[in-house]
DNA sequence: ATGTTACTTGACATGATGTCAATTGACTCA
DNA sequence: TGAGTCAATTGACATCATGTCAAGTAACAT
């Protein structure tokens, strides 16, 4: 339902008729919406198998294969999440479990761009107006749900064209030459 | 208030008692909150003389230095209406005027992208992977609030950062070498 | 004296989340 | 067979913010 409705407007009272229950009894399983979102994300955490996706990243044997596979997976992850993402994003902002289950995500995307960003340190192939903090903040950004949102929802990008393009973003930005 | 609080948690009871007036006196000037956030907008617009602080930008006289000083512009602007876009940008996802307020003045800012990248063009400094429709999304996309927000605030740059290594990106990103 | 203007107070509707109490139907176990 | 447990139901209610409506008031102008 939150990918049909790309996150937004899905009530208690939806899920509990899709789910042929009465709105309460949705409580009785989950304390509160965030708990639900919050459940329903590491669910298909477990479901799109993140860690299988994010294997050939780990493989590349160079610091700009790594960078490009890593926004690959990730591009091509995000449309999967989109609707919880957002849902959970829109929560964010008045809830604070839902923040911090959010920022919680937010911190291992970040793990693998630091990754990404300390193998091409270690080519030697970062860039020189970088430092590896600044590189990362800036590649964890350019990467963020809201930006794909924009690009892919108001540019009107395909997802080809946001993975195609992204890399040759974050290569141009980050690459020495 | 808005400022003061980041955009977040202003209610129209907060607003009429710093005027001294009842919540529902508010409703006497202002039909709704969206329509009070939107004027506000504009009151703003108004004040911090933004047609001025563009002139710089227009004035340039290469394509790297119309880009540069849009970059500067844009990023010495966003702090100075933070907590209004913010308020705005939270209402968007659920009030119709309210987003075609945000999205019309995103669109302002996107002109100004295009501008940009037509002078790079111009120029024929324009990086060849690069339509101009692409990269005027990528760059408009890049200079968004919610990444300044996420920027200064998650990742602790301060303004002078932002916009230093902001020129830095768009220049890494868009022009040719 | 009359009307206008800006505002006040108090009451109410709406819509979503979340809580609580009482009840029901099915199943289990001694 | 009777007792207890479990999942769920219904209906009522609290909360919170927005927004609406009606009746009244104080200052001021003509």
């Amino acid at each position: 339902m939150l990918e049909e409705h790309r996150g937004r407007g899905v009530r208690m009272v939806d899920i509990a008729k899709r789910a042929n229950l009465s709105r309460q009894a949705v409580y009785l399983h989950f304390a509160s919406r965030a708990e639900l979102l919050i459940a329903t994300t590491q669910f298909l955490d477990h479901r799109l198998d993140l860690e299988t996706r994010l294997a050939p990243s780990r493989a590349a044997t160079s610091g700009m294969q790594r960078l490009s596979a890593y926004v690959a997976c990730w591009g091509n992850y995000v449309p999967e999440i989109y609707g919880v993402a957002k849902a959970l994003l829109l929560l964010k902002e008045s809830d604070a479990a839902a923040a911090a289950a959010w920022n919680n995500r937010m911190a291992a995307m970040r793990d693998g761009c630091r990754a990404a960003v300390d193998a091409l340190h270690a080519d030697s192939a970062l860039a020189l107006e970088w430092t590896r903090g600044g590189a990362t903040d800036a590649l964890w950004t350019m990467l963020s749900v809201e930006n794909w949102e924009n690009l892919t929802v108001e540019c009107g990008w395909s997802n080809q064209q946001y993975v195609d393009r992204m890399k040759v973003m974050a290569e141009r930005m980050l690459v020495k030459r």
